[in-house]
DNA sequence: GGTGGTAGGTTGCAAATGCAACAAAAATGG
DNA sequence: CCATTTTTGTTGCATTTGCAACCTACCACC
């Protein structure tokens, strides 16, 4: 019966909210947390804008997207969710809280769903690993955390330049120059909250003004 | 011995890490989790920026400021500490990270520093106490990183109108048109990331075009 | 090897913004 | 109540940016 985690056990393993549990402890955890598996079609939307959410979610396989429609009707893209990564964790533990994103598949995708009050909740048989699994949800949270202020940290530069700047000194790996972003142009303009042509163009400056040199997402900070 | 609590107690209770606990649950906790108590005079640097933490703080008396400087050397506000709210939890959560901010006591202080080893480890008593504030913890990052949610949203608007739009919107309670807003105009331009001459012009345009009204941090949408 | 699609670069122009310097108004401290 | 300081508003100007339209390079697919 409870078969159905089995195939991905690969995947659950690497969900950060299991680190340090075997494969038999992640899948009591899910049977004794009532967790769900559900499926869900290219296309199709997981969460919606404006929902209250008291499940937190794995995704198992396939990719989604959290888009955000501004007052306006303009879609942005908000993170992507890939395989063995949380979602909607930050929005269940709001309890009561409307989502201020749309979820979508983006592939054919299927997603493991665990109820929040069992992830507050100790078992009766008073087990170790709701301790781990707190443990980890709030480093998760915690990660997240500084994702989001590294971002605004970006955003609160007042020129196209030192925003670019700031976003290539977060993905710096110390002492090395190269950095590889994790964006294409649409997507890092997106991030950075600018036009996408106006991004090219300053590109194209700094490049012949030699403070980077870049080709595709790879940058040279110079 | 335990005293030194006793006079905080009031502000303690309004500490939403402890909700839901009584005073003395919370002398236990204080107790048991080797709080200390330590005293800031006015200017003097609680966390520096690039520091790493392992104790979350709750301030008991005066007030302190978060405060970034950019690389340039531009220092931006990012936060308000006041009485009986937390400092550095997501911080110390953060287990090693360095700190992107200072923090500095903009009044005479003191605040209650406990480790986060004793946050998230539970007590041999096995005692429901922690549960509850750990549960409550985890409200505070998910409310904190919802204000982080909102500020993004606010920043990633392409003008100065929409962002302050945007801003408006969200300290609406649903159904009123006066909303009062938490900052004077230098901290609003600094929340929005733009200038304030700026604001303060784009503010006056708005308020010719009747979108909205305004005098001081109170603010009319038409 | 052609073809269609997509990502990225370029450019002109109007509009928006930062910046600096100053003016006005309000708060503060004697 | 006056003097001083702090906060807020105003304005001119140079710069930056958004926007729209178009071009180019590259890639996948037949």
């Amino acid at each position: 019966m409870q078969q159905k985690w089995k195939k991905f056990s690969q995947t659950l393993e690497r969900c950060p909210m299991f680190h340090g549990l075997t494969e038999d402890e992640i899948m009591d955890y899910l049977i004794c947390s009532k967790a769900e598996l559900k499926e869900y079609s290219k296309g199709q939307i997981i969460i919606s804008q404006g929902e209250k959410i008291n499940k937190i979610g794995i995704l198992l396989s396939g990719r989604a997207e959290a888009t955000k429609i501004d007052p306006y009707g303009n879609a942005y893209l908000a993170a992507q969710v890939t395989e063995s990564h949380l979602f909607a964790d930050l929005l269940a533990a709001g309890e009561g809280k409307e989502s201020p994103v749309t979820v979508i598949a983006t592939k054919d995708s299927s997603a493991c769903m665990i109820p929040w009050k069992s992830v507050l909740l100790r078992c009766d048989k008073n087990c170790h690993k709701h301790d781990i699994i707190l443990e980890n949800l709030i480093k998760v949270f915690s990660n997240k955390f500084f994702d989001l202020f590294n971002r605004i940290d970006c955003l609160t530069a007042r020129k196209v330049e030192d925003k670019v700047l700031t976003l290539l000194e977060k993905h710096r790996k110390d002492g090395e120059n190269k950095v590889i972003l994790p964006f294409d142009r649409e997507g890092m303009a997106n991030y950075l909250a600018i036009d996408r042509s106006a991004l090219s163009r300053e590109l194209s400056r700094m490049k012949e003004k030699g403070i980077i040199d870049y080709n595709k997402n790879e940058f040279i900070i110079k």
